[in-house]
DNA sequence: GATTATTTTAATCAAATGATTAAAATATTT
DNA sequence: AAATATTTTAATCATTTGATTAAAATAATC
């Protein structure tokens, strides 16, 4: 058979179901709130196996946190670095980009932002962000449209329309369902709105 | 003397000093990573000292909660349900305001945010979220303006603007004094901007 | 100066939690 | 079926942490 990779062990391994389980527990209630017992529960194996295949509680936490880190600036990259799109493509890419993964994992920028601020140190070199609000093609194409003000409140506005619900979200939203067809909605009105916000 | 309230203890009571670091402490590091002798040693006094005058770490914590949540909505209420206003008027007000006050507390967003999360049985009946985005002063406004949008993206994106970078501070900004300013110009630029979203 | 109130010292608890261990049980592979 | 690998059981450790206690020390008040 040609799709046969290595079905050998279970549909899902060990160690996977205690990532997933890792992901989940630490992500919802950040590092300090979360006990290994937790995590060894939600994967459906006991502590001494977590123990066995991790050797630490710091150790998953760090394997998760980079993961984390690659989704949340892995989406915004390439589009603000793409010379080729012009100014508004990039609003437009953005915005449904960003939106999409949001949805699919809405725990992610108040997970990353709390702790980071725990730990500051321990992140410093690891962010892009300095980049991206300064030298990124995004930042380049902004100042040459509007020169009179400073790029990075374009670019804080955008991000705040766009990932501030989702942080906001146990406070702001209690139907899901609901949430999520607003920021459907919310795709074509942020990259209009950002259009409107150069504008004026 | 007239001005003679009640001089006899010192300057600021031991209470108050405990309330303060524990106001430090909780809204830096959040319930769960805060410990009870971090609280006591940055209030300069002993953990005994500490549980005999607030019987315990939820005890404390609650205070700073409530006094948290009143502030952050004490500011919000009287402006967007103040019939006075127009919405120019109220966008304006908020913007200054809020980053007024975002300025002397950055942590609060988070903190309320982050806690409310942890634990969000015990906030459902005291937010009065619910009223701001559904029957305020404002909502009205904003639905007689563009009946064609649902107000709630409208007022997310007007808090986004202006709690977002407060947030996001740990992550996008180093350099504190440099913050302060561009929230500074900050206050006049969402107004602005707000305005401009409504037009588009 | 004696009395009263406040604070510290220092010891200690109990519970929670991260982590380890060895042996038994179960599953997988050969 | 035998050999090997994986997982569970259950007990146990060492720390951390919230909380309490009684006695001593210090400060404030009368």
């Amino acid at each position: 058979m040609a799709k046969s990779k290595e079905l050998k062990k279970k549909d899902t391994s060990t160690e996977e179901k205690i990532i997933a389980a890792a992901r989940k527990v630490f992500t919802q209630k950040g590092y300090a709130a979360t006990r290994t017992r937790d995590i060894a529960e939600e994967a459906g194996i006991n502590l001494a196996l977590l123990n066995y295949y991790f050797r630490s509680k710091e150790k998953l936490f760090q394997l998760i946190m980079t993961e984390k880190l690659q989704q949340l600036f892995g989406v915004i990259l390439p589009i603000v670095n793409n010379d080729k799109l012009t100014l508004d493509e990039k609003l437009e890419t953005l915005a449904e980009n960003y939106i999409n993964l949001l949805i699919d994992n809405p725990d992610l920028p108040l997970f990353v932002i709390s702790e980071i601020r725990a730990n500051p140190e321990g992140f410093k070199d690891r962010l892009q962000v300095h980049h991206i609000l300064r030298n990124s093609s995004l930042v380049h194409q902004i100042r040459e449209k509007r020169a009179d003000v400073e790029p990075v409140h374009f670019i804080v506005s955008l991000l705040g329309m766009t990932i501030f619900p989702f942080i906001a979200k146990p406070i702001l939203f209690s139907d899901d369902q609901l949430f999520k067809l607003l920021m459907e909605e919310r795709k074509i009105l942020i990259a209009k709105w950002a259009k409107a916000i150069f504008e004026s």
